[in-house]
DNA sequence: TTATAATAGTTAGCCGGCTAACTATTAAAA
DNA sequence: TTTTAATAGTTAGCCGGCTAACTATTATAA
């Protein structure tokens, strides 16, 4: 899932430059969208990294904890699909290449034929629990120079950034 | 750049019954990281969209930016690849791109004839120049629900989790 | 009942990341 | 000076996103 990082990121000096050219800039919004993306994408990295090293990635991992969870260890691609907020297609790979290390088991359903069972195996299963371990405790890490106050303080930042993205795609779908 | 934001996160149920298993999970922690994934891509999307409708991706944009700062609108391949934290390869792949589009020339060195020069055009910069305000228009849409406190308390709490990350890589690294 | 529409999944091909292997050129060392 | 190193860039091929076009099956409507 990984992005690059841009490294030469604008300083106060070069956005003042373009401030003066296109007043509607505000430096402090500017900084911070820029300074935003560059935390989750370092964060983002070293996560990837982790996942990496189980031969995982996101994706994998994640269909792995909704198949962990789901009854009789089994759901359909298309209920992965919408779990995943990812298309069919892309599932459709992801899929393939996670029977392919037999970490799941493909079988056709036979009341509809159009209709696949994906169930997590045992190896499948071995893989996710040997993980969620060092998930937990890279997740701690990357976020561990925050106090609680802070975690609750974040947290409500976010929300507030959630509410005006989604405002902003509502208008946009106008 | 663009990546699924998946749609079923885990609940507080769900984590609690995980924590059982798990005593090192900190739900509070493990629901900011999800949290803050959530946060960045909805607005990575929206910006991403808006790029996309001017022929734009993150990547090309911010390398007509580095053109258009850059002495004679001028830069390497490798210097682009450096600034923009991407491999050669990768710059390599865009530039192509963009050459074919117009955006860009590129023209080999006369003093070393390893080096590449890439230098921005006319339909570049008005590529650039058009897309500019909507640019800093869209980021000030997406922060909107921010008063000036809060993007001074979401700047330094996003210094804070750079610090615990950074910490974090040169502990893997050793 | 038969034709049409909807649904489930796959495949092909694009994009932008990546690594590894390659060519060409220049610089450094023997 | 000649061999070896380093450097600049490209290419091939993997990955995981995407859309659009496809097959097969099931459901709906004429």
């Amino acid at each position: 899932m990984d992005n690059f990082t841009f490294v030469d990121r604008p300083d106060n000096q070069r956005l003042q430059l373009m401030k003066d050219v296109y007043s509607e800039l505000n430096s402090d919004v500017v900084k911070l969208f820029i300074d935003f993306q560059w935390t989750y994408r370092n964060m983002q990295k070293q996560y990837d990294y982790a996942l990496d090293k189980n031969g995982l990635s996101e994706s994998r991992f994640i269909i792995l904890m909704f198949l962990y969870h789901a009854p009789n260890q089994t759901l359909l691609p298309s209920v992965i699909s919408e779990k995943l907020g990812a298309t069919r297609a892309t599932v459709s790979k992801l899929i393939k290449a996670m029977e392919m290390k037999g970490w799941i088991l493909k079988s056709t359903s036979t009341t509809d034929k159009r209709s696949l069972s994906v169930q997590l195996t045992e190896t499948g299963n071995h893989v996710l629990e040997n993980f969620l371990p060092e998930n937990f405790s890279i997740v701690n890490n990357l976020l561990d120079s925050l106090s609680s106050e802070e975690i609750q303080q974040l947290s409500n930042l976010l929300k507030k950034i959630n509410e005006s993205t989604q405002k902003y795609t509502q208008e946009m779908e106008k």
